[in-house]
DNA sequence: TCTATTTCCGTACGTTGTACGAGAATAGAG
DNA sequence: CTCTATTCTCGTACAACGTACGGAAATAGA
């Protein structure tokens, strides 16, 4: 549905001319106490089992539509049991692609990934190509907004998710930082994002509530009214110009990739 | 409990000696279809019923149990029932003391910002108190580690958060931004420092499982090895030596408020 | 004492994630 | 072809959640 360019299944599959292999079963990480999926079982599990019935349904078509659902109507109205409606199938048939929800929204922010531009556009100055970085983060957030609420939790970057990673890997050569560096640029200049974004986001959807913001608009003035908030007083005095989001975002990247330079 | 400095309350009491008068039933916004609660109801809700069964109660006592509750075992362990527990009210009686649980969690989050030292400290260096500004609030979410997430959502500003806003506006004057302006600086900055500390606790608590660690480092290590992803393998070749965090943070703190200034 | 008001909370409902296990489909072995 | 091992499908069931409802209890003013 979405224009993705998946990157899935590691290149074993030996002589196999069967599609739609990247169902399988992800057992439950067995080692030590820790919660989870084991990685390598997810992203690169085996497509090997040529025995048993064979899948009504495949990963990528139960997380397109989760993707769906979230764009649709944001990521609480992701439940099992509406993916498996959208689906098609039984509620628990699902957990035959996924071993349980956190791994579905995994796959979901994998999924997603895969619409960023991976190779290319890599004109040398390092800032330039880390700003374009962080737009086509951006967009991507603002085209799937419950992005970054699903990028808060903990995660172990797919297979997507790991190829972007290549790509800003790659504007950070100039620089000369070592890996773990790098690695602390990119997840702080994707947090700034997913903030921004989010915040830009919530920002336009309170606009759209009028009384919800006069009510706001009330309070504070109250609150201002008591005499110990001056400096508050002051802001709702001289808000100043309401400014163009894309601008504002612009802005502050620029501020935050600037003072990059100077360790 | 905790040593908390509340500004509950705007200073309507009418000759009441009687404490613990802020407990007092929340209705919800019956206004023209927006969720949520009206905030002058909330946080400077009426003191004034002086009828019916008094309560047994306080919000504050509510608050602070589910405050305790969420740093003990995180925030998915606050619910309802583990709250009233702890109180030692039944669980419906929470709702006498806060509309709904999301309410309940704007409570907690002004809670605990009600450690924040709102006074004092000023040097007139913007920059130098904005980074003070910063520092305050990271220790607040290292010792409330769930503060990250709470935050995440879009709320209104309580007495102790707007305390601290307005530290951070005095902190501003210097620079002669207009009120919207600041206004997004101190959201900029809040999301910034709510982003490093997620990561810095997420980081911290993934280094607790080493098997987690272990297959981590085995994934990623299978996926450099596909030849395609060159600067990934570069990286784990050399990660370089690992980084205090406290100095990770001040280190990227200093680049976003030097950024600040070219405006 | 009566009545209005407010709080307390047991019960109950709808929704969630998911454990369990019976049945259906398939591939290879005999 | 039959048998068996394997794999997927999904109805049922359960515990835990947020919270609506409404009766009982307590209190203040009439």
């Amino acid at each position: 549905m979405t224009p993705t360019a998946d990157v899935d299944k590691g290149g074993n599959d030996e002589g196999g001319s069967d599609e739609e292999r990247n169902a399988r079963t992800v057992t439950r990480d067995g080692g030590s106490g820790a919660t989870g999926v084991d990685p390598q079982q997810l992203w690169l599990g085996p497509a090997q089992p040529r025995r048993g019935r064979r899948p009504a349904f495949s990963r990528e078509a139960i997380t397109e539509a989760a993707v769906a659902l979230a764009d649709a109507e944001g990521l609480e109205a992701v439940t099992m049991r509406r993916v498996a409606e959208r689906v098609g199938a039984g509620v628990m048939s699902l957990y035959s692609y996924a071993p349980d929800k956190e791994t579905l929204l995994e796959l979901m922010v994998d999924h997603v990934s895969g619409e960023l531009p991976t190779a290319s556009g890599l004109t040398g100055d390092w800032r330039a190509d880390l700003r374009e970085v962080a737009h086509l983060q951006r967009e991507l957030m603002l085209r799937h907004p419950w992005l970054p609420a699903a990028l808060s939790t903990r995660r172990v970057p797919g297979p997507n998710t790991l190829a972007f990673l290549e790509r800003a890997l790659a504007a950070l050569r100039p620089t000369g930082l070592d890996g773990a560096a790098k690695l602390e640029v990119f997840a702080q200049l994707t947090g700034f994002v997913a903030g921004h974004v989010a915040h830009e986001l919530a920002q336009a959807s309170v606009a759209r509530s009028p009384s919800r913001v006069a009510a706001e608009a009330r309070y504070l003035a109250a609150m201002a009214a008591d005499g110990r908030h001056p400096e508050l007083a002051g802001v709702l005095a001289a808000p100043g110009r309401a400014q163009d989001p894309e601008a504002t975002f612009a802005r502050f990247l620029n501020r935050l990739i600037d003072g990059l330079g100077s360790d």
